[in-house]
DNA sequence: TAGATTGTTAATCGATTAACAATC
DNA sequence: TAGATTGTTAATCGATTAACAATC
């Protein structure tokens, strides 16, 4: 492993749009809300409504109407003036725009308590994505089944479908080796989940999910709560 | 349960500063790198190093050096011109920012293998936090000891100390009933785990966090690759 | 037509970054 | 002193939001 780059962890934002129909580049904070006006929709189609307004939905995520209509213009003009918008085609519109009408062949490294979390949670075995295994290290859980996946040696990865997506939950003293072993049988993407900062080359997409981040940052805020209450 | 209020899920931002010893307002950007800063001056002071630029710690956080300085100065003037931070001071600084030296008591309810995660796992075992109680319905979990701590019976909820922080890792169906009755035994923030957009009045903080939004994120970013690749 | 709601503009707000004087 | 590095300013960039013409 020569050509390990540093990467800004937000460093998404800074590759240059090159391809011809551009449209306008679609926001990062629009990405991130993407996923949520999908998982609203879901609910809607499945509850049997058919249209819905910015206002409305802006009510279900608690966001700001202008906001939803600003994201959802980055998709297309699916609205109807006068009545609002298709949940349906909204929904479909929205999974094309996120890729979740690819394959998206996932391993999972790392089999402890997160990683079973995430083996067996509903988003990691939706549309889209695809587990093509489950790895660890630990004899105790090798050959295991989860979620109807079995647990194989990391050392066996190449042996399994090439994954897109690398999901670590191993603890951080392993993680960057575990991060060049995904990328050595071709993972472009990492889904980090371990309190470390991952070396990777520039072309490998990497976002960190840290729990204890989460904890922190609340602390802070209840800490600074009577500054504002 | 009456007045719940429909809040931004960005709204921390929203709470005019009222104090007086504002200083310049903590941006959140800022706040959530904190923890990150944290984490490596920890590595640093445990491996013996005293002292550190900002170019380095950029280099470690795989962020601009110019961000770190203004990020730190928000705590203070903390370095020294010339040479750096003295790591230990620093860390201790944001400590005590991030409110790490107080004790935050923390339920965390719904104990699958992501409760079982968080309940084992460091961030959640360490300075500032203290697990109160872990809380389930299902029988065949309730008594069972965990990281040290016993599971309980929802209903046993105000039975315990009073949680100032609630970690919602159940099933999205009962999230809401669950954050009730946190609120209700005086939890006054939420790190919700489960797909669903809470409804809580104004004076709650709420964080989620969705793995599979994560997912679904990267899905997004490895479609569009090509394009800026 | 009248009422409702979109899509987009422009103003504003917040975050990032380069640059550099201050100073150890 | 000379070299290094901070702390802060100002420019820039990106995201949010109110407002409203377009239009169903």
């Amino acid at each position: 492993m020569v050509d390990l780059v540093r990467e800004d962890r937000t460093s998404v934002r800074s590759h240059p749009m090159v391809g011809a129909s551009a449209s306008r580049r679609i926001s990062e904070a629009t990405v991130a809300r993407l996923p949520i006006y999908q998982r609203i929709l879901l609910g809607l189609v499945g509850g049997g409504t058919t249209t819905v307004s910015s206002e409305q939905l802006a009510q279900l995520a608690q966001l700001n109407a202008a906001k939803v209509r600003k994201d959802l213009s980055y998709l297309g003009s699916f609205g109807t003036r006068g009545s609002g918008y298709d949940t349906r085609f909204l929904l479909g519109q929205i999974d094309r725009e996120l890729g979740l009408d690819a394959d998206w062949p996932v391993a999972v490294v790392g089999i402890g308590n997160l990683g079973r979390a995430l083996a067996n949670s509903r988003g990691f075995a939706s549309r889209g994505f695809r587990i093509v295994g489950l790895f660890d290290i630990a004899p105790e859980v090798i050959g295991v089944t989860m979620a109807g996946i079995e647990v194989h040696h990391v050392d066996d990865l190449p042996i399994y479908d090439n994954p897109a997506i690398g999901v670590i939950t191993t603890p951080a003293s392993v993680a960057q080796e575990v991060a060049e072993r995904l990328m050595a049988v071709g993972a472009r993407s990492i889904l980090n989940f371990a309190p470390v900062v991952l070396m990777v080359p520039p072309e490998i997409l990497v976002r960190n999910v840290d729990l204890s981040i989460e904890l922190q940052v609340t602390s802070f805020y209840l800490s600074h709560q009577q500054a504002w209450t």
